[in-house]
DNA sequence: GATGACATGTAATTCGTTACATGATTCC
DNA sequence: GGAATCATGTAACGAATTACATGTCATC
């Protein structure tokens, strides 16, 4: 469902193909899907059985053909219904809380490389949605409120991997703390 | 891989029956699965097949039989293996932040009824974890650093929902700022 | 001569969910 | 009599990923 909506979403922009959609879906840091071709094409496939996209093959001189989808009125109309579909509670997929939860057997020093180590890939991606954030690439801007909304989400996201990295921080903190006074009363 | 490590980091803890974990992960806010028991069973089946958990089958007078499994010393070796792999980033599935991309064809009520009831969800879940959170059970608190690890992993929880609610807040205000400005503008 | 972009798609596999199946007991 | 708890599991389905398959052209 919501990987329609998406692709339905970007053809509400400016027609494209299928190609062009997979590109888009999977250099993006924030839309969740890996942009395999698989969903994508059958996304357009349904999306083009259901009437909401209209299919124009266009044909190339030296490069393959190009399936250029283009939305429908009924499209439109759809768009606007999934728009006002009652909001899903976030999901957070976070595996090292797990991993958290019985490392006690390992050693301080092993828990605070595992932190740091988690604390470079939350940077890293942090810094990769900074980076898109600032090439604002495939970014509609049709009207004011929509560069806003699409900010707001940007921001969203940069937000929820700079608390994880304030939460990282701390807790490194307090555990080396807590360690030290461990050693002085082993001491 | 890692319904499995959660499965045997919970043995790790105490022994216990399928019927148990499936219970503990169902019922948890944190955990990422639903706790079904067809994955429960299996990665049960899997780690007996490793020689990570012994089973003993405990036959009850009225009841029927109970399967209870222990963690073996390769178990707990695994574990600690397992603690040490090196974490993953976080992932966060927000369909809402998607849903906001293409939403700019709503009306700024519509729109105000939308960041309301995302609002709500997201407050609810927090609420839940809060709850579980208080309830504290299915929590080993071995040493203190542990009782201190399940901590962190609860707060981390928590300051993600809090995190989003905090967003939706600021969000609201912008854009009905934004929308007055739009109506004086019009007038 | 190899790699990568262009462009479409299929197949296999993994992961996770919901629903189903069974059967006794206890609580309302 | 009906629902909930205890306790095990299977089956069907859906969502998503990786790998495979094909073929041209441009670049290094």
């Amino acid at each position: 469902m919501s990987v329609k909506y998406i692709v339905l979403g970007y053809l509400s922009w400016q027609p494209a193909s299928g190609y062009d959609l997979k590109k888009i879906i999977s250099d993006s840091e924030t839309l969740p899907w890996s942009g395999n071709s698989n969903q994508i094409y059958r996304a357009l496939v349904e999306l083009h059985e259901e009437g909401l996209v209209d299919q124009t093959v266009e044909t190339q001189e030296k490069l393959p053909a190009r399936k250029i989808y283009t939305i429908t009125p009924k499209g439109k109309e759809m768009l606007v219904e999934w728009s006002k579909d009652t909001p899903m509670a976030p999901q957070f997929r976070k595996p090292f809380l797990g991993q958290l939860l019985w490392a006690d057997q390992l050693t301080p020093k092993e828990i605070d490389q595992l932190l740091d180590d988690y604390l470079n890939a939350v940077g890293e991606k942090l810094f990769m949605v900074r980076v898109q954030a600032d090439r604002k690439p495939d970014t509609p801007d049709r009207t004011p409120r929509e560069a806003y909304l699409w900010d707001m989400a940007r921001r969203n996201w940069i937000a929820s991997y700079e608390m994880e990295l304030n939460w990282i921080r701390e807790m490194r903190q307090e555990l080396r703390q807590f360690d030290k006074e461990f050693a002085k009363r082993d001491a």
